[in-house]
DNA sequence: TTTGTTTGTTATCGTTTACTTACTTTTTTC
DNA sequence: GAAAAAAGTAAGTAAACGATAACAAACAAA
């Protein structure tokens, strides 16, 4: 089978995702991508129907590049909520650290070409969010953490750990203060962890109420 | 003076703001512009030398229609932590809610047209964190909040906030589970909150130790 | 009333856009 | 090794792009 077509398919792929990345879709033109993979326009025409179809595929792509929901299902419930909001956060960073255009299609596209974009924002964002509400949801229970709702709080934390990843660039060109990912890390999830958290005066009451109960 | 020219003016940069922010700079045409006013592309020119002069317009005009700084020093220093959070947070929230193109025009054209994005994440952004760092400086020094990184902390809790807002209408697609920004508040802020507090008899020690020294 | 400026038009510029056609080269397949 | 299929190019399409030229009202000031 064509395995040069699939190389120069995968060639495509590649610069196409790194232009529309860095320039979204509208400002990214067939012939920089042509450009960029050293053939004409018309040989893009040979593996993508039209402009959207390659940029469908793009999307999908990078969708399908990095499987979330296994990671996190094999991560399973361990630990306390302060080790989740950690390995979530660690993975989010590390993520964006080691794929940067992930975040800005998924972001610079979310205007323009709302409905393909979305699929990032489902395949991405959304099982982070699943999965950190989920062991909210019976750390409440249990008692092991606050009555917050957990929908709420995961889609927020979720959210703040994704912004940072993303503003990064826009910061170091405003700002002199620069920080690395880790730190924020660091300095954060302390913080959502002890907010999240029962007194432990308060849980030992209610594990007695959930006991008598 | 001519007042029908100011009128016009204000009349392109309202319609250019909104297709901007809806579009991006490169998805937005002169020509849907001048559609939108009910001229032609050329009247624009008598009032913008170039679509980037226009682009620029906007953004400038956008940034100056709110006076963040302003405001927030107008508020001042009182109140706890939460109180703090709890007037940013709404702020920001309500902001967001009466001028919806502000958020857009900021991420939309992050990436594209980076310098003069730049604006609004300086005239926006950042008197918000500049305040709350301030805000949490000064209670860390009277020992009413904990030992954190005051400007990570301001930077990821504005970052949620905004993060928030921006991608309400991406959820109400994707998630069938919608809320309101109040709740938000309700919901985080008590976290932050509580994750940044001293416990009682942590702070009593430390406000001896600060007396003594 | 005249003069000059502003604000608009129509028509058009050269360029770029996504995309197509006709033809050639390369690769695969039997 | 010939036929078939795939992958490429050169040259072109019509439409759309940002921007300009030439010209016409509207309006203000003198």
């Amino acid at each position: 089978m064509a395995t040069k077509s699939k190389n120069r398919r995968e060639q495509i792929l590649r610069e196409a995702t790194r232009l529309f990345a860095r320039h979204s879709y509208t400002g990214t033109t067939l012939r920089v991508i042509a450009k960029a993979c050293d053939i004409t326009e018309a040989a893009i025409y040979r593996h993508f129907q039209s402009k959207l179809v390659l940029y469908k595929a793009v999307i999908q792509r990078k969708a399908d590049q990095h499987d979330i929901a296994a990671f996190l299902e094999k991560r399973g419930s361990h630990g306390n909520i302060e080790d989740v909001l950690t390995t979530v956060a660690e993975h989010i960073l590390g993520l964006i650290e080691t794929d940067p255009e992930l975040l800005k299609l998924m972001h610079a596209n979310s205007i323009e070409n709302e409905p393909v974009a979305a699929v990032l924002f489902r395949e991405v964002r959304l099982p982070y969010i699943t999965y950190l509400t989920r062991e909210l949801q019976w750390r409440i229970a249990e008692h092991k953490v606050r009555k917050i709702d957990p929908f709420i709080t995961s889609r927020c934390f979720i959210g703040m750990v994704m912004d940072c990843a993303l503003s990064v660039d826009t910061w170091s060109k405003i700002s002199d203060f620069e920080f690395n990912p880790g730190d924020v890390v660091c300095n954060n999830v302390p913080i959502f962890a002890k907010g999240l958290s029962v007194e432990p005066e308060e849980r030992k009451h209610r594990q007695q109420q959930g006991r008598s109960a």
